[in-house]
DNA sequence: CCCATGTCAGGCAAACTGATATCG
DNA sequence: CCGATATCAGTTAGCCTGACATGG
């Protein structure tokens, strides 16, 4: 009797489909991770120290788009668990080197695995096609506002 | 010198386009949104008391997908600045029946206009047929995730 | 008895702001 | 003196859970 009824005021605005599709992926991704004892910061931290290897505390925090007051405790919550180190930078007393463990490169890839099961859940009813448009579009929707 | 460098293991995630490209947008509405001194509770609220009439809170919160809790709180500043008005069920008193009033219609418009202009702003880089697509193939995939 | 409703208290992850001491 | 760094304290909007009294 009481069918769905969303406003077509906002199931046809653009910015609400990207806003509460991206609110479902959250919640899938953020499962995911939880099942893994980990949040999207730790994997977004622990992605950026493989990838580009040993590096400050701000410069993760600009690599990873994640706020400088948000690296520090991520990082000690990751350090907590064996997943990074810290040391002092030799050549500048203002810097920690952050620098990721065996342990935490373990985690690391245990996290890759469990993100790659969530693409699946989430974009399960899209086709191959729609998938690379998806992923060309918001590609350069996300170039564009980064650069400003 | 230094570029910005995110992680390709972020850059090209789906998930992670999706959920960065919606953050953009959620900060770009919302600033819009605090222009007209509202929140995107109000306008999910005030869309779908214009779209349906009137309604208990309870109805309010299935349609504009906002848990009841957030309802009561997000209906009790609608109040507070006469955009609605609670009035007892006579034919079920555990309801209030939520009505827009005429300022509430006259804000609607407004922030309809300011969230229009949000969309500009944030799918300004993208061609006609790509915002075509991505509106398609993002009601597919809000679609699915929906019914489940 | 079970379910729906409105309300309140509170948590939680993400993103952010501001202040501060330290160092280059 | 200016700017960057690490840290801490605190805020926010959105989403969510649990509890509870009341009424259908």
């Amino acid at each position: 009797m009481d069918e769905q009824q969303t406003p077509t005021a906002l199931t046809q605005l653009p910015s609400w489909l990207l806003t509460q599709s991206a609110a479902q992926a959250h919640r899938i991704v953020t499962e995911s991770f939880a099942a893994g004892g980990a949040r999207a910061y730790h994997f977004r931290l622990l992605a950026t120290l493989v990838e580009f290897g040993p590096a400050s505390q701000a410069e993760l925090g600009r690599r990873s788009c994640i706020d400088r007051s948000d690296v520090v405790a991520a990082l000690n919550e990751l350090e907590g668990d064996g997943y990074v180190e810290r040391s002092p930078d030799p050549a500048d007393a203002r810097r920690n080197i952050i620098t990721i463990t065996t342990a935490g490169k373990r985690q690391y890839k245990r996290l890759t695995n469990l993100v790659g099961k969530a693409q699946e859940e989430i974009f399960a009813p899209l086709s191959a096609t729609d998938r690379a448009r998806l992923t060309t579009i918001l590609t350069k929707l996300l170039g564009y506002h980064q650069e400003l």
